[in-house]
DNA sequence: ACCCTTCTGCAACCAATCGTTGCACACACA
DNA sequence: TGTGTGTGCAACGATTGGTTGCAGAAGGGT
């Protein structure tokens, strides 16, 4: 187990979620269906230039498509892609909520195990 | 509804674990137990340098804390906090699986609510 | 057809961050 | 006291998120 769902992360879907107005950009492409560069900077505190290099990085890893339609550009989320990176999600927080909840096992268990002995345990990992 | 969990999101806590090599860090201090910058960068493909900077963005969201331990300089996570962090990936991951699921219903229920027409005008967009 | 609006794309530039190397300092120990 | 090992600080380069500025293309009105 250990390093468990950790090595399993594709970096780039992982770094692609990770900036905060990438995720806003995914949950405004939700909530709206579609957008284009111009669309989606009136609703962030960013340009649209920064709206369309976000965009780019997010179609890179297949975030999002694009639908030329018309002069315009059109994005929309991938549902399998973004299902794919919800999974990963998942993957880690379930990861590390097992390991916590390990951690906190074991150390109840330790206050049962030794009320008031002085035995050192394995101390060396 | 809508924006939902994204705008609850702590975005230093979670960009401090959006990066891949400090996920790894923090889940080498949970298999171990405790670790040093120095200790860490051996099982990891950076420097003591990278890996004490990591560390150092680490210590200010208090995913991990620092205990002096002779000329070492020792961490370990801060259990409530990474408690913290993964509550909010559980946040996003639920937020955008409804979303999915919910986009799904609807693509199903378009299906169902126009069961003779021919389905190929539905693609065109 | 023409002009004007507007949407997109490219390039240069700035600031922050991730990574590196190099060196100085601190502490343990023979 | 000297030596080895661990930490901290500084400078540097590459990448990235953001900006502004400008050029090009496509639709709309007259």
């Amino acid at each position: 187990m250990s390093a468990a769902a950790i090595d399993t992360v594709d970096d780039d879907l992982w770094s692609a979620i990770g900036d905060p107005t990438r995720r806003r950009i995914v949950d405004l492409l939700l909530t709206h269906g579609d957008g284009t560069a111009t669309t989606l900077s009136e609703q962030l505190p960013v340009t649209r230039q920064a709206v369309a290099k976000h965009l780019g990085v997010l179609d890179r890893v297949v975030l999002v498509r694009a639908t030329p339609a018309g002069r315009e550009k059109r994005y929309r989320v991938d549902e399998a892609q973004l299902a794919h990176a919800v999974a990963q999600l998942a993957s880690v927080t379930a990861a590390w909520d097992a390991r916590l909840r390990r951690i906190k096992r074991i150390a109840e268990t330790i206050q049962h195990d030794r009320p008031a002995s002085k035995r050192r345990t394995t101390s060396g990992g």
